[in-house]
DNA sequence: ACAGCCAAAGTGAACGTTCACTATTCTGTA
DNA sequence: TACAGAATAGTGAACGTTCACTTTGGCTGT
């Protein structure tokens, strides 16, 4: 749903060599490698760039040297999570005639964000699709030269799309134990930085209340498997409950190890569900029942957005479902079910 | 290794005009959308766009529109296979000072291979890293523009890193487990479409021979969960291994599921190795041994090869360790180990 | 037969750099 | 003081397209 834009005519070299008083050759020896300059020359060319905001026309300049400072790497389409998401978009924006860069970054929320911005104003794209989360609205949105679309997914300001894909499929897993006879729940949560991990939080949370359950608590994992034998090692044996959330597979593992490690039966004496639908998870002793999300379609209309919001043609976008609950065996009533009447849903 | 290359001058719009008998500007509107013009004026300029092999060269192009075509993606380093590979290129070509325009393909190798000559002749890349199959030594050592650069890791014709990175931990993984007194093996083998199948097969039977153990066969399988279920059904009963060398996590896990159905106790009656170090391997039970590739280096170090090619400035290689067994529960001595005398090793 | 018009094609400039020269200014030494 | 030679700076063209105009030519209608 973010977007920034902004159509602004950027400063040439001449005109930053105008303002230095200087010659425009001048100026792109001051680029190339700013030697063969006095101190003077070079302090008023500083000067002038940093006034006008500079920054060299790449395409004009590849123009010229005949040289694009790109390399392409080709690979196999991957199937993977953010490679996922990302080869769905790549699909989408093929098929709308645009060449996509990927450029991958770490670092903290405010570096990204800078970092998106930058490539944004550096005129060599048209449009930037960020699937990480941005620094939450800022008076960032300054004239930049291209668009930015911020996947919802990913966004730290959580809309729409994230509550639609989030939410569900935890009210969902959440019902469907209730309906099994499951009254005592526990989340395993992932890192709270994580939008997604806040979401699934929340979801749980609400579902809870909703359905009238009772919930022994959330613990606040890091994704790890280690916050999932944790959880489950730190539980007070005479309040168990009989069913956990887990924030993705890894936890989920950890969740079942730690339960072994208790004596704990799964599913038997405690049923568990993951996130990711991980390629292990169907051959798990027990398989794990998880949520499979369908990234591909994700990414695809997240391109879709920037797509259009650049001027490109309005392609079809993915309106299949984009999470799906996987039930296997590691969730089933639990042993002693004391009521298993339905719950209501709503 | 495989480095295809050549520097040669394009024609331009303005050649095709003169060879056509019309101005620049008709075969610039030609380009554009090929109408407003006279069926044999098209003809004329198609005819010479043909003879010269003509191609727009899309970096003059952008800088008199204005627009590049190019969408930027940006996302956080990811941590799986191909991803992680992905992951190192990038990181290598970002401190070379490239872009990196990540192309993801799909089909026969022949389209593949078509496609990344394509793409090198664009005259959009300076070079092409393929992190793809190619078809073998063929012809297409055509004047294409930009260096193309093949990861033997993935390349059909498979070399030293090849070997390197594939046979080393299998005979690792062999040697270990025959001195653990194992000596009655099985290798669940991987799709042998692929280069990485096909070399952990030839690693296995080289070892097996090496250390006189004996194999129960290779079940030629491929990469799926389901190839390891049935691979271990199908033994006989009075000729079964001690110890699986699985292709990778998922069909080691298919193997370990497998041999529950069975009856057969992992690692008592069975050890089972995979390969990737998936998540989950840590938390299954057993936990499961696998070998960890460092992707990201291999993914480093075949940009490297690239940026030099394409005369970019020479870094620092990953010249650590590429693979590494991590050894964990589900491998363990035979339950009746009737021989425990170390195997000589060479 | 001729003005009027539309389609088809042409002309030259412009996009923002860098390249290959040429011109100017400094420096040190005879 | 003068002069060579380096160091520094400037000039104009070129890269390969597309844009904004202008020109040409063929056809229509009166």
């Amino acid at each position: 749903m973010t977007e920034y834009s902004a159509p602004t005519r950027r400063p040439t070299i001449k005109e930053v060599a105008r303002l230095a008083g200087v010659s425009h050759q001048t100026v792109s020896r001051y680029l190339k490698s700013r030697q063969g300059l006095r101190p003077a020359t070079l302090e008023r060319i500083d000067v002038a760039v940093e006034e006008l905001g500079y920054r060299p026309n790449l395409m004009a300049r590849s123009m010229r040297t005949r040289r694009t400072g790109r390399l392409a790497v080709v690979m196999p389409v991957t199937t993977y999570n953010q490679a996922r998401l990302l080869s769905g978009a790549l699909a989408a924006a093929h098929e709308a005639g645009r060449v996509v860069e990927v450029v991958s970054v770490e670092g903290s929320a405010a570096t990204l964000t800078e970092r998106v911005l930058e490539l944004a104003g550096s005129g060599q794209v048209d449009g930037v699709l960020s699937l990480t989360p941005m620094a939450a609205g800022n008076g960032h949105n300054l004239p930049s030269g291209a668009a930015v679309v911020v996947t919802p997914e990913f966004d730290d300001a959580m809309r729409s799309i994230g509550e639609l894909t989030d939410a569900t499929p935890v009210t969902e897993l959440i019902e469907r134990l209730a309906n099994l006879g499951h009254r005592r729940f526990l989340h395993v949560a992932g890192d709270q930085a994580f939008a997604s991990a806040r979401a699934r939080k929340v979801a749980y949370l609400e579902a809870i209340d909703r359905f009238g359950l009772e919930s022994v608590g959330v613990s606040d994992g890091d994704w790890s498997g280690e916050s999932g034998v944790e959880a489950i090692l730190q539980l007070d044996a005479d309040r168990l409950p009989t069913a956990v959330i887990a924030a993705n597979d890894v936890v989920a593992s950890g969740v079942v190890r730690g339960a072994y490690e208790r004596g704990l039966d799964v599913p038997g004496d405690l049923s568990v569900t993951g996130w990711d639908d991980n390629e292990l998870c169907r051959f798990l002793p027990p398989s794990l029942t998880t949520v499979r999300i369908n990234l591909e379609g994700v990414g695809r209309n997240a391109a879709l957005r920037l797509i259009k919001a650049v001027g490109g043609p309005e392609l079809e976008p993915w309106s299949g479902p984009v999470a799906e609950v996987i039930w296997r065996e590691s969730t089933a009533p639990p042993r002693q079910s004391t009521d298993s009447s339905p719950v209501g849903s709503r």
